[in-house]
DNA sequence: TTTTATATGCAACTTTGATGCGTTATAATG
DNA sequence: CATTATAACGCATCAAAGTTGCATATAAAA
């Protein structure tokens, strides 16, 4: 019988690997992005740190996670949603740092369009703020 | 008779050195963002390394530049418009990363208000755009 | 069960950034 | 103009984050 981590490395086409799943279970387990340091200290003795850096950029690629820049430049990870694939990622939307926790969480808040000056052309928007989540505030 | 950037950490009470002219030189040459790495190739040999850092952050703490990270997670600076103050950065304009030429430019253009779920307070927003800038398009 | 391709672990290295401390230079004062 | 206190600088050292090459181990297919 399979458990649901093994089911999504089988749907994205990963090899079913005992490091992956013990990856990915972390990420079932939290409702928050979790930071490439975080992830780090929480898997010390599971897998080497070089493995899981290779593990993220291949959820990354596959459309399992996405990654998110915060303020102080560390790597972030989330799940994606339904609709992400290896080749677009769907995750425009807005991306809440908060100052006291420093989690960081994905809202469901749409992105409004917005008016460049002419030439620019648009790729892909980001938007994100910083303040008290909804547990801290 | 002084030049302007003299008059620049005059104004910000900031010590007139040879190495802060230098830095801000180059601010005042380029009409884009500069990163920190390309700084650092550009001033090698005119000061150590350290030092630009220490510049760096002085100078924004005192409202001369505002900081930018791009999505390689790369420190960038460029110049604060003039109501930029050490207490209180104004930069919340779209900040456009050029996929070609790597270049950041600062447009005038405002976040537009977004609604947030209950329980989260915004301390402040940064709108991120990616794409091909006017002279690469 | 054997084979083959992929993933992992290890070592080494690069880049970015920070810190402590002795020395130098600015700018205020006599 | 000379003196001096303070702030800035340069150098050495260190740490964290991330990358690369290669040998070994392990999934999954034959």
């Amino acid at each position: 019988m399979e458990n649901s981590t093994e089911q999504v490395l089988k749907k994205h086409g990963l090899k079913n690997t005992r490091q992956r799943n013990v990856v990915l279970e972390e990420f079932f387990k939290s409702n928050n992005a979790l930071s490439q340091p975080e992830l780090e200290k929480r898997l010390k003795g599971e897998m080497d740190r070089v493995t899981l850096y290779r593990i993220l950029s291949s959820f990354e690629e596959s459309g399992i996670l996405h990654s998110i820049l915060d303020r102080q430049g560390t790597m972030n990870y989330a799940s994606c949603n339904a609709s992400c694939s290896a080749a677009h990622h769907h995750d425009e939307h807005l991306h809440f740092n908060c100052d006291n926790c420093h989690k960081i969480f994905c809202l469901d808040v749409k992105i409004p369009a917005v008016n460049l000056p002419a030439g620019f052309q648009v790729a892909q928007l980001s938007l994100t703020a910083t303040g008290l989540c909804d547990t801290c505030s």
